[in-house]
DNA sequence: AATGAATGAGAATTCATTCAT
DNA sequence: AATGAATGAATTCTCATTCAT
């Protein structure tokens, strides 16, 4: 099967995309992308057909590392408050980690180049975090919203958290304990 | 070289870009804009040296016609919930009035394209706003956050209200009261 | 109206499509058709939106150009083997004169690039020397062929005639006046 | 180097380019060919070192197979005229067989990318029909011109009453007799 | 000042050919 | 020998900006 395709250069393309997007949006040539991945200009189009195609996919793995990270806090409290917090955690923690995953992230989230059907997608791995909302509702620790309302609250508290904790640095830990705080009276009951 | 003359003309190419961009992102072509404004595509550059300085302009107007709208409310009430709560029905209704001046906006905020000057003049803009979330904390209203961060807690908490409402129109006014909810209990004290 | 459309330029580019087709076949760059035009490679774009266009006008333009030149003999005598020697001699004429445009022609009839509305309309502008077969035929002159029969017949009698005086120029004499008798033998009648 | 081992899929190659070539053009990508030819990529160019020999080894093989199939006709009638009716026959049913043959040989026959050599290579394989010709013109039947320049004759008019055949089926036995009744008469003497 | 044609530096792909497996 | 991934030059077309009118 002469040489196989390797995951190594898909994923450096991958990973070389996410870095240029979020230094230059999407507009970013995959000439660039490639450079970056160390691989030819064409080869990039070996492992996605199209520049959209390869921005979807990003789109699409971004999203599904995101969730995997938000519930890989593994030991599931009881108490909806503690399991939120550990969801809460493992996003910033994970948004702190990867700045240019998460920059990217919010350049192909507004990006008319994702299609309906990857953002659906991308919903979709958000799934069980919709479900732990949705069962905290029903115990009454939550109002009563949406759960996807909720998430996207959740999002939208954690994104807006670390911005500021990038802008300074100095109060990080401040910002991520102020900003869960906001999130669960946001949406906490009473 | 002064302003060149027609203010008319400058406002049309300020909203045609409004609406282009909203539709195709920032890596709308300047033809573009400049026939939807019914000009000549050389015009446009006599009004805007280049495309990044009309994005620039593009994004204080919008911001500056944001803080003003949401300041619009007259009677300022002493109470500091009525000031938020006049505060964030001007800014829903004015993101629902306008959708593609609120896309345009989201579009430009995520670009590189748009400077760091240009990002704190719009910040200045929202001085006053600021300033009132201050106060409130001071009377202890709010909870002791910095106010900026206070702001982009409103600001992103009413964006995320706003995609619902018009994902789900049947539905807007129960996400407008239960955003505005979500954002008070967010910030208040206790 | 700033800088009109130079109708020069416009040519140079059909010329200069014409001599390079004949040279490097429709697969041609459209640099190098620019290139030999003098112009900016961006500007064969804004007098043909795409190759397609350039092509397909080009096809057009030399069908109507070598009709009319078959066409322009003036005297219509009434006999109609005069007639048609003339109308062969300026065809070979034309296509002696022209070589490339000749060669193009070829080209551009054999690819798939040239629509069928394209090829209809390039039939067309042979209207009035299909007639002038048809007017052959009721007279008696000719055998009962349908006259695009006939005029096909009488191109590719006159395509080949060039070819040999062209490779055989010290002929070309002997070929042109033996070809026309070919086609007349092979379409008068008995 | 010799030959490479499978006569198999240097004819399966040969037969997908045919075929491609006849939909496509020249411009056809030997990728495509390979697919078709149920062939790796790379496999191509171990039997043809670059797509221009491939191209040209083609060439020469229609060529080859149609002037072969103007003689296959057993009986050789001492007639002039019987034996060119029964080679005009053999390349018309051959061209009818094998439409995409025919097609493909009119696009390399216009190509540039076809060589003299090959073309010269290819003209000597209708030695033999020439050598008929020829001798037709000895025995005083056909009318005193260039055996090759008869050839040509025959040749164009076979390809174009096979056009008319093709592209007015009804007609088709029509176009064939009235096709070479045509040819005779171009050439026959008086 | 207004116009829109002219410019040429990219941009995304494509494709013949090479080469590791 | 066969395979198909890898390569990068070449291609068509776009677009911000300039400039003649």
């Amino acid at each position: 099967m002469a040489r196989p395709k390797s995951d190594d250069k898909r994923n450096a393309i991958l990973a070389a995309a996410t870095q240029v997007v979020a230094e230059q949006g999407v507009g970013a040539p995959t000439a660039t992308i490639a450079k970056v991945a160390a691989v030819a200009e064409g080869t990039l189009f070996t492992y996605f057909a199209t520049k959209d195609e390869l921005l979807n996919r990003l789109y699409l793995e971004l999203k599904l590392e995101l969730s995997g990270a938000m519930l890989s806090a593994g030991g599931k409290s009881s108490d909806a408050r503690d399991r939120l917090r550990l969801g809460w955690q493992q996003y910033v923690r994970w948004g702190v980690t990867y700045p240019e995953k998460r920059k990217t992230l919010a350049q192909l989230g507004v990006s008319d180049r994702i299609t309906e059907q990857t953002k659906a997608a991308g919903m979709r791995s958000f799934t069980e975090i919709n479900a732990m909302l949705q069962e905290s509702v029903a115990s009454g620790a939550l109002r009563d919203v949406p759960p996807m309302f909720a998430g996207a609250i959740m999002g939208s508290l954690a994104e807006t958290t670390m911005d500021f904790m990038a802008r300074d640095p100095a109060h990080a830990d401040d910002y991520a304990t102020s900003g869960f705080e906001a999130f669960w009276n946001a949406i906490a009951s009473k």
